[in-house]
DNA sequence: TAAGTTAGTTGCACAGTACCACTAACAAGA
DNA sequence: TCTTGTTAGTGGTACTGTGCAACTAACTTA
């Protein structure tokens, strides 16, 4: 009989490649004080590790031990980091070039993930971080400078959010389980930037059949408005039409 | 004076990981008789390579001293297959697992480039490829079996190149530089499967600026065509609308 | 000169959005 | 209990882009 790790070794000995390093890391949104946050974590201060005391991503090394995929090491590191286990996860995207890590070739797998950030709990830091932390969204970026080349990550991640937000069901995910549709719609709003028509929204959002009415309702200083939640958990609803209107 | 070599060194020194295999594959899209087409290799037969003789995409093993990142050897590995240097180029996405490849833990980052098949020249083969050949699109992938996890890295690429394409000017990058608005629909159509409005398509196509007539005809059998080419090179446009009705 | 084919336009019905005004339902305070 | 303020939710009209279909335009071939 064949021995497969006898196999394995023998044909991992014939690849001389040198390799890149390589690392996830995870972009996550959060929405707090109506403004949309990041969750990042502030690097050691050890100084033979690059980039100490900077604010980062949360990420690290692919550990192929215990991670079996690239989305399973993505899963560990926002359970890490924030304690949700099942939030909307989509990758973004790769960098990698010889120069983002001054240790040499190196490559990193993004996602970027949606939370309840008012259901997520405190952020916890851990290995190199000794802080997590929400920061908020100015703009097309946010104002601290990030270790590597995560800024331009941070700007990329943004941009596809709003992208994406203008034609999909995205800023459900940012929600807790149940909301009313002004809270939906104002969940946009604060992720495009912009105000939106309150009856062209609700025509959409209902006739997309993205959401179920369940029967109960949201008390406050006003009129009670309708509770609903999402039909399908996971996956987003794509709109035929974005937002935007014709002038740009 | 510091030596940054030295540096580097101790740095790289200091990281015990061991470091997964990390590669880069190209889907490459063309139009070949009506039919849309992908660019494949033949991998070569020495038995201690895994899948030999087996059709795959073009990639391979990123190479730390020449390549200073990920898209330069994307379009050196374009380059090298079909002679085309400025192609649409977009990242689709990486894959990365303990299983996808025999030799060990591996990560690959996968581009998808659109090119005008007709311009390209014969496609060559090379390295451990022996032969390169443009394999025909049937429904949502090809008949062939594929190399490691391809067959899914390449439904992948045609979902994304089909969702994008009811939104965006892609098709045009399939298309040599002046075309007709009558072949610029066509290929909508085949890359979509579907027949699509004469009149709808053009007011869009013209409403878009996605195109600026050049003085040229194209002549044939009847009514001579105005030609056109892409206002901007390299940039895709993206509609308001997606083509679909919303009847699904 | 007529027939055939593809290029390109025009007109009308329909669908979804923008805009805006309206009604509905609650709390708080006079 | 009545008024005021606020948010929830609906309805009506104008406008825009699409679907559909009929039309005109320009060329080749027989």
């Amino acid at each position: 009989m064949i021995n497969p790790k006898a196999i394995q070794s023998s044909l991992r000995a014939s690849i001389n490649f040198e390799r890149p390093l390589t690392t996830v890391d995870v972009v996550i949104f959060g929405i707090l004080d109506d403004l949309l946050h990041v969750l990042l974590i502030k690097r050691g201060s050890e100084p033979n590790e690059p980039f100490p005391t900077c604010w980062a991503l949360p990420g690290g090394f692919v550990d192929m031990s215990r991670d079996v995929d690239l989305a399973t090491c993505a899963l560990r590191k926002l359970k890490e980091k924030t304690g949700v286990a099942s939030p909307y996860l989509e990758q973004l995207g790769s960098w990698g070039s010889n120069n983002r890590d001054p240790r040499g070739w190196s490559s990193t797998h993004v996602y970027f993930a949606l939370i309840a950030a008012n259901v997520a709990g405190n952020p916890v830091g851990g290995a190199n971080a000794v802080d997590a932390k929400w920061l908020p969204v100015l703009g097309r970026s946010i104002k601290e400078p990030l270790a590597f080349d995560h800024k331009e990550i941070l700007v990329a991640a943004i941009e596809r959010l709003r992208s994406k937000v203008e034609y999909t069901s995205l800023p459900a995910f940012l929600l807790s389980k149940e909301f009313t549709l002004s809270e939906l719609q104002h969940t946009y709003e604060i992720v495009l930037g912009r105000n939106l028509e309150k009856s062209a929204f609700r025509t959409r959002v209902l006739a997309a059949d993205l959401v179920v009415q369940v029967p109960r309702f949201r008390a406050g200083a006003n009129r009670p408005a309708q509770l609903y939640k999402l039909r399908t958990l996971g996956k987003p609803v794509f709109f035929q039409r974005t937002f935007k209107p014709a002038d740009d």
